[in-house]
DNA sequence: CCCTAAGCGGATAGATCATCCGATTGTGTG
DNA sequence: CACACAATCGGATGATCTATCCGCTTAGGG
């Protein structure tokens, strides 16, 4: 699967118990993740039935082992972002994108601590976020250009604002379900203010 | 000063010795907050001279402390709030509310955690949070009364729409100057896009 | 089959947290 | 003023959590 050396063809591939293991410890950190226990990497080790020395090996931090378990997450965006680009309408191209970009942070909650922390212990991380930003960038000029957003809201804004988003859902809380219906209530009030607004033109 | 006696008129006042030490534990936390550094209640005894048991007999815990930091913001807070339910205009007012409240919070760090906590750690903090809810929830209804914010908000979101601001002006960064400047653009857009849209109707 | 290096795993040192209790000090009383 | 007693102090201490190090095991090429 996702093996850090399938992203880096340059280095020996793993041994195959290392890889056994590898896998192993990310399943649990996923699992607890989605129960949102605390990812501690002695627990991770022992709910994994390997050593902590293994744990610390493959995951120098809990941040890094957090990393890799919002990496597939985050490719799915980038893809996503990808699609928008080819998308006609920069408005509803725009829209989507966030739209999707804010349901992931509430559905998954590796997301949010990695789109919110400024720097990154993975490479990888990085690279991804990069796309993630530069996407962002050419839709929300797009739709600048367009006329179909006001001026005063910058590319750097898009991800604060997401974050902030995604944080407002939890603390209003609620069941899963509620949860991505008051994402949606709240992304849908703030592109209204982020529309353009003619009438003050 | 605000000593936790002086809310409560039917409990016997502290020793000379206890208040002198409250108000340094609270003195030395108030510090600590303001420059981001977190409350670990071993730390805020030596910092301020006290012995460890001190601290933990004033305050159970370090959200107990950081509670006691955060009382005299949210008073003001709830002060402008009265203030605000005077104004004649629903707009206006409900406007100004919240922007002091996202203000505060990212003026003061010790607001935001309090804020978005689901549950306090002392009573003065409870008491004083339902009395904003209260005059928010008011503002909110007085505004829609009158037409000027749409149907699909409700007071149970204004919380919750203030701490992801406040969050994402966070992750956003800046100076002290800039963050404001940020909180306000930030709080604009949202503004705008809560006011009724008469544009849909 | 054997050798080597990659990988394993847990004992353990180090840091942090919170409690408990003997020593100290403020305060009302005679 | 001297005393008694209760309130408060403060840090030694045990519990918990974090992270490293190194002797043992095992995969996999020759």
């Amino acid at each position: 699967m996702g093996h850090p050396i399938s992203m880096s063809p340059m280095t020996t591939p793993l041994r195959k118990d290392a890889a056994r293991n590898w896998d192993r410890i990310v399943a649990v950190a996923r699992a607890l993740v989605d129960q949102d226990i605390p990812l501690q990497l002695n627990d991770v080790a022992s709910r994994a039935g390997v050593g902590v020395g293994t744990v610390y090996r493959h995951f120098a931090t809990p941040e890094a082992l957090l990393e890799t378990v919002a990496t597939s997450c985050l490719e799915a965006l980038a893809a996503h972002g990808q699609q928008a680009l080819a998308d006609t309408d920069p408005w509803r191209a725009l829209e989507g994108f966030l739209f999707r970009t804010v349901e992931a942070q509430v559905t998954d909650a590796s997301l949010a601590p990695v789109a919110a922390a400024a720097t990154d212990t993975l490479p990888r991380t990085t690279e991804l976020k990069r796309a993630l930003q530069s996407v962002g960038t050419a839709l929300l000029d797009r739709a600048r250009d367009a006329g179909a957003v006001r001026r005063d809201l910058a590319a750097a804004d898009l991800v604060p604002l997401m974050c902030g988003i995604a944080y407002a859902v939890n603390v209003h809380g609620g069941t899963p379900a509620d949860r991505i219906d008051t994402a949606h209530r709240y992304l849908a009030t703030l592109l209204e203010g982020l529309r353009a607004t003619p009438q003050h033109a």
